[in-house]
DNA sequence: GACTCGTGGTGAACAGTGTTTACCACGAGC
DNA sequence: GCTCGTGGTAAACACTGTTCACCACGAGTC
């Protein structure tokens, strides 16, 4: 075995070959000796940095969750109103832009036992998202009973419509354009009724 | 070639034997072997009724869209509004009632390739949604531009509910409750609005 | 320099998977 | 009594995730 300048491995390097894999195929398709393989060693020497396949996978997850908040973090909108409409954009931008890594934030989602500060990487981009919905409240432009359960609504909303949009309705170009606006903008209609 | 309803197998049987799988555990656990085994057989025997996994879980989801449209069919308001707040809770219950089949709907969806009229089992309870929005609009309640793009963002909130839900939220039993009402109804007043 | 030693990897093995192939028991039709 | 197709089985293939025994090699110490 020739021993060229060792990669070094090292967990950072292993999440990033998954993310990688990820990002190119579809999530039933990856396998943890495909990630060894891409990194030119064997599967057992991933063991060393990584508890399991589980776990490799819950720490991609969570990689993809602060790629979400650094999204959130460069909307920039003085007014609360259009800055929750940009966010929720990014939101969807984030979903459509490799879907495999998007379901992946969902289906081994970081420790989501113990409510919303279980919930660490994730809470980073809800508390953003919750901020301006607060200050919007605060500005007078909406007007809601409960801001944290308003603003996990607006979540619930926009995240579903990047799943429907995932779901292949996407296709039509069209609609990804317009779905998210109906969606963001009729739930902004109906709290600033106040019903 | 003819449906003899033989003591052993039956397409209908391994279906239902995959549901029953996936209704007591989660879909990452579910084997073909493992659904052989329920009936008492070797899983070379499923190919016979079956394609094989995938074209098995598509099944198991489409017969499960089938499920929700029965609810939907449960459903009776005559007010369109009410209508559509007990179809939105149906859509929940649907979710939460068992969640791994839920995800397999849109994990393996019938067919999501040619927009909404490839969408068969799907289309009976969207168009049981659509049919009460356009009837709302119709009774001038709602005030929207586009039935159909409203209809989808409904939908789209609705879902989005139904997942949070499903991420660990509804651990709280009293999110559960008030979550789909929040968004159902912030939805119906940002479309009353007609914006 | 020779000797130990832990680090970081390998190769083989185990149990389990989806799927294909070859085979066979058995009941119906002639 | 003979075929013959139907509906199943057993074995095998190529994978998978994971564990175990092993070993090359660089550093530290005598």
């Amino acid at each position: 075995m020739t021993l060229a300048p060792s990669p070094g491995l090292s967990r950072a390097a292993v999440v990033a070959a998954a993310r990688e894999l990820l990002e190119e195929g579809d999530a039933d398709d990856l396998s943890f000796r495909g990630v060894a393989r891409r990194l030119g060693v064997t599967a057992p020497a991933l063991y060393a940095y990584v508890e399991d396949k589980q776990e490799l996978l819950a720490a991609v997850a969570t990689e993809h969750f602060e790629v979400l908040a650094a999204r959130f973090l460069a909307v920039d909108a003085a007014d609360p109103l259009d800055r929750i409409r940009l966010l929720g954009r990014a939101y969807v931008d984030h979903a459509l832009a490799s879907p495999a890594l998007f379901r992946l934030m969902f289906r081994y989602p970081p420790r989501p036992t113990a409510g919303l500060d279980a919930f660490p990487p994730a809470t980073r981009a809800f508390e953003m998202a919750a901020a301006a919905t607060e200050e919007a409240v605060a500005a007078g432009q909406l007007r809601v009973a409960d801001p944290f359960l308003a603003n996990l609504a607006m979540w619930a909303a926009v995240h579903g419509a990047a799943e429907v949009l995932l779901l292949g309705f996407g296709a039509d170009e069209a609609i990804a354009e317009v779905l998210v606006d109906e969606v963001i903008e009729t739930m902004l209609a109906g709290q600033i009724t106040g019903r």
